[in-house]
DNA sequence: AAGTGGTCTAGACCACCTT
DNA sequence: AGGTGGTCTAGACCACTTC
């Protein structure tokens, strides 16, 4: 046979063209390599590629031992700079409250060390010595996000922005007691596949892209308090931002 | 030989190693399928699927013939709120003029039709009789974002909106002008790999997310004047947003 | 046990770029 | 002409899930 002969591109192709237009719905099952092989009349590792494609593309999820299912996307989360306003802070609810989602995300891990900053960090900051937090937040035990957060020593040692628990308010709501009262934030945004740790951390399908934010967080009188930089499971969140002119 | 075999994962990992260390520098040759071969005792399908690992996490790029080499994330540009203020309105330089990029983006192709829009824009605008404007803009002929904008027909029609050229100040200027000066923005993105179109139209190598941005603008009366969804090349854009407490 | 996806070998041919 | 990446065949074995 020469001619009619399909490449893994147009498998893909025609496969990609029923879970768009719906006849492939989400969680459907797509057919597996053995099928394709028989309809399309190709060896298994053509057939692999054509699933291999749409797994890069994010659309179809592999299971092994089970077979390949198409992928639904249900961004749940939504971030936007209300979440940061003081009644919010106030509320003891912290950053998510003000999420309209069904149920908050979980801290996971909470990490509090002093190890240096990136030196972009630590010029925003002014200065290396700081407290870092990190910590990831899940919810029902898939995590969505990673976040580091960078505080001038000089400014949060021996206060509850060194401990585990930072009390009602969370953070902010200690560096307004402090005298440090975060007013203007600056949020920095990219978009990029994630690296391979990044990916196992946040247990990441293949073909998922994460947003990288960098916050930076000034006070009234323009001296930068907290730089927090979050990797974000894009599946997970849509953002919102809203502005004035 | 049966210890110390090296599978595609082991070989991507040390490959993406070099990158990240900085041993293979942006745009420097990456060893190629021969290489890998000879090095580690693979068969070439082995040691292409370590370059198509690296590949769709944006690491490296393929150039038939010439061989493989480091990607460079270079974004040049970024969008802030700032650019919708009225001051760079009034500039008659349009959206771009506040960007601190060395050269603005040009407009490569528009197009007005008058089709109706999806079901849940027209919702947002509250009609399905829309002028549409679709663009593409570009910097080096390398086109780096889609734009589709609606404005309610009731509003537009017979007005320089619905002309190639909008004039000084752009379409929000004219919208003031009509009485209908957009004051409230709100911008939702979400991040995720491109549909098929969308990655030939920009232009998109294998790993490359793109950006979806539908921005809403209101005025001071909360009317929907426009819906603007935008399909951004990732690795083009850094995104910023400023806001208060 | 059977089915499904995951990995690899061995070898072939093609398309494109560089020299 | 030679090198490099792109595609495909043919067949094997393994790991995991489902039944």
């Amino acid at each position: 046979m020469t001619t009619g002969r399909f490449g893994y591109r147009e498998i893909a192709d025609e496969l990609r063209d029923r879970i768009d237009s719906g006849a492939l719905a989400p969680n459907a099952k797509v057919p597996g390599e053995n099928e394709l092989m028989a309809t399309y009349g190709v060896e298994q590792p053509t057939a692999r590629r054509a699933l291999d494609v749409l797994k890069n593309e994010g659309l179809i999820i592999a299971r092994r031992g089970a077979g390949t299912f198409v992928r639904e996307f249900r961004p749940r989360w939504r971030v936007s700079p209300d979440r940061l306003s003081e009644t919010v802070w106030a509320t003891g609810d912290g950053v998510w409250s003000s999420d309209d989602s069904e149920q908050p995300p979980r801290v996971l891990d909470i990490g509090i060390t002093r190890e240096p900053p990136p030196p972009a960090i630590a010029e925003v900051l002014g200065t290396d010595r700081v407290v870092v937090r990190t910590r990831t937040y899940a919810i029902d035990d898939n995590p969505i996000q990673l976040a580091t957060s960078y505080y001038p020593a000089d400014l949060v040692e021996g206060s509850r922005v060194t401990e585990e628990d930072t009390g009602p308010g969370g953070v902010y709501a200690r560096l307004a007691e402090l005298g440090h009262k975060p007013t203007l934030f600056r949020e920095q945004l990219r978009c990029r596949m994630p690296r391979a740790d990044q990916a196992a951390a946040l247990g990441l399908a293949q073909g998922t892209p994460v947003v990288e934010i960098m916050r930076t967080a000034y006070t009234a009188d323009e001296r930068v308090v907290e730089v927090n930089t979050m990797v974000l499971d894009s599946s997970a969140y849509m953002l919102e931002y809203r502005f004035t002119s």
